[in-house]
DNA sequence: AATGCACGCCAC
DNA sequence: AAACGTGGCGTGCATT
């Protein structure tokens, strides 16, 4: 197992940084309290026994303050608590008390100046925060196993933060000539690359509008009513639906406008570092848990929508390779496991539970299944999807009655759990009439999706938790990239192979974990490659 | 000048 | 003319 996943920990150990991180104070926790007070220069952290003891529980209120230390010590973090992300899971699932204090910096930082011995304040806190989750996770088995990989999430996101991912900026450059043309020697937002300014210019004479600023919807809209196109927005879905010569460059404008400004020169200069390795890495803050649903968030970078465009200036380093993988419908096959449906399971069997529906003639075409299905997954209720729904709903009753049952509670405001038991927020309050209604069936729509989505994230913390294990020990490599079903690990040209049979037997295990015996796969697509760009989906 | 919101588009 | 979930973020633009 790739964390803790059940059991009492014979031994919890608390780490709390001291002295801004100068030095470190571990104790042993046990029944709401801290003993046997030990404090460490963090050079020699690693040297309190406690830490590797067999089976022990590394605890700490945030992994950003701590965690770092104890990697720079050499200390491997096989079972730990993260108390502040596990709060945040049992204030919804278990109504425990929202307290903020330890967002707060800890006293013993500023107080720790001034005493040798250290604040036992800290470390009996964290032994006090610790017991309280305990009571509140008790015996329920899947809240004790999404603590744990919750938890290991802080360290994996701290770990891929530190990596940073492998970024060759000659490579970015020429792709964003290629794509915008020559990059204009004035910075500022009127200096627009040469291929931009050409569509402007298009667009202003189609429009007969000699000063129009195309990144202005305001003056485009103006400009295209008086060109007699009666638009509401400047959407390219609306857009679309018009004939007229401004229309095509300035659609193609707007695309080159997102590429400059969400991944051009400035988002470069500004996001990629080179590391005390010589290393050009983007800097990736990842925030676990950042979304409600157990998804991660990243701040700052946009590092979970960089453009497809650009992505081949992700690139292995001289001697190594990206093992690029990601996890094929792991949705639909999250819902399978939850709803227990052995059909759906069977059809999601191959490598392609899109094409399975379609070779059990449930739908006669891959692209509907996949409308179809995603339909049923964020409750669709037009177009294509409608279409195909009954047929699905026939096919795997088990799997449409779990999400329309999320959807009906919703929409009455209870709340929906994942599968390991992570909780739906509660509703804003909307009034008993038609608006109230739709705000009602817009939340059913959020809840359906909560338990999918959720589920598909725990599934992926188990994964990555499984990565991190399989490749402790391969020399050189480490992971680099995680985008919700996907994750990217660099490593030596002559173990890529390893690496990613290891990828693809972490996501079997993941399944496992979760969802123990029901039959479930879990494929995933691997491909070892020397740019993000190669691995195509 | 700083702040907050709306728009629009990117990702999964 | 949107619809069908979760987000981040740059820009324009109105407000303070």
């Amino acid at each position: 197992m790739a964390f803790d996943a059940g059991g009492a920990a014979p031994l919890d150990v608390g780490v709390v940084p001291i002295d801004r991180g100068e030095r470190v104070a571990v104790a042993t926790l046990s029944a709401g309290r801290a003993g046997d007070v030990a404090v460490l220069e963090r050079a020699r952290i690693g040297l309190d026994p406690r830490l590797e003891a067999p089976g022990a529980r590394i605890v700490w209120q945030d992994a950003r303050a701590i965690v770092p230390l104890l990697l720079d010590a050499g200390v491997r973090l096989e079972r730990v608590r993260d108390v502040r992300l596990v709060h945040r899971i049992l204030v919804d699932a278990r109504g425990l008390e929202r307290e903020e204090r330890w967002a707060q910096p800890l006293r013993a930082e500023a107080e720790g100046l001034f005493s040798l011995a250290p604040e036992p304040e800290p470390l009996d806190a964290l032994a006090a925060q610790l017991a309280a989750q305990e009571a509140a996770i008790g015996d329920d088995a899947g809240l004790r196993m999404l603590a744990a990989a919750e938890s290991m999430g802080g360290v994996l996101a701290v770990e891929l933060s530190r990596q940073g991912l492998p970024f060759d900026r000659s490579r970015h450059d020429a792709l964003l000539v290629e794509a915008l043309g020559e990059r204009p020697p004035g910075a500022g937002p009127a200096a627009r690359p040469r291929r931009m300014e050409a569509l402007a210019a298009q667009v202003r004479d189609a429009l007969g509008a000699p000063t129009l600023n195309p990144d202005s919807p305001q003056e485009v809209r103006a400009a295209l009513r008086r060109a007699g196109l009666d638009v509401a927005s400047t959407s390219r879905w609306e857009l679309r639906e018009h004939e007229h010569p401004a229309i095509a460059p300035l659609i193609e404008y707007k695309h080159l406008a997102r590429l400059h400004t969400a991944n051009g020169w400035a988002w470069a200069q500004r996001w990629a570092r080179v590391d005390a390795r010589g290393r050009c890495r983007l800097a990736i803050e990842y925030v676990p848990g950042g979304v409600v649903t157990g998804r991660w968030a990243t701040e700052g970078s946009g590092a979970m929508q960089i453009a497809r465009q650009i992505r081949a200036a992700v690139a292995a380093e001289p001697g190594m390779r990206l093992v690029v993988a990601d996890a094929a419908q792991l949705e639909p096959r999250a819902l399978a496991a939850i709803a227990r449906d052995e059909a759906l399971a069977d059809a999601g069997r191959g490598t392609d539970l899109y094409q399975g529906l379609v070779d059990r003639g449930v739908v006669d075409r891959r692209e509907l299944a996949k409308v179809g299905m995603l339909g049923a997954l964020y409750g669709g209720t037009t177009g294509q999807a409608a279409l195909v729904l009954p047929r699905l709903a026939r096919a795997y009753p088990r799997a449409m009655a779990v999400v329309e049952a999320a959807a009906r509670a919703g929409e009455r405001r209870e709340r929906v759990r994942t599968w390991l038991g992570r909780t739906s927020p509660l509703p804003p309050r909307w009034r008993d009439d038609e608006r109230g209604a739709q705000q009602a069936r817009a939340w059913g729509r959020f809840t359906r999706n909560f338990v999918v989505q959720g589920t598909a994230a725990e599934w992926a913390l188990a994964w990555m938790a499984g990565v991190r294990r399989a490749i402790r020990d391969v020399d050189g490599a480490a992971l680099v990239c995680f985008l919700h079903d996907e994750v990217i690990v660099q490593a030596p040209e002559d173990r890529a192979a390893e690496v990613a049979e290891a990828v693809r037997a972490a996501a079997a295990d993941a399944g496992r974990l979760l969802f123990g015996r029901f039959p479930i796969d879990f494929p995933v697509q691997t491909a070892v490659v020397e740019d993000w760009s190669q691995a195509k989906d």
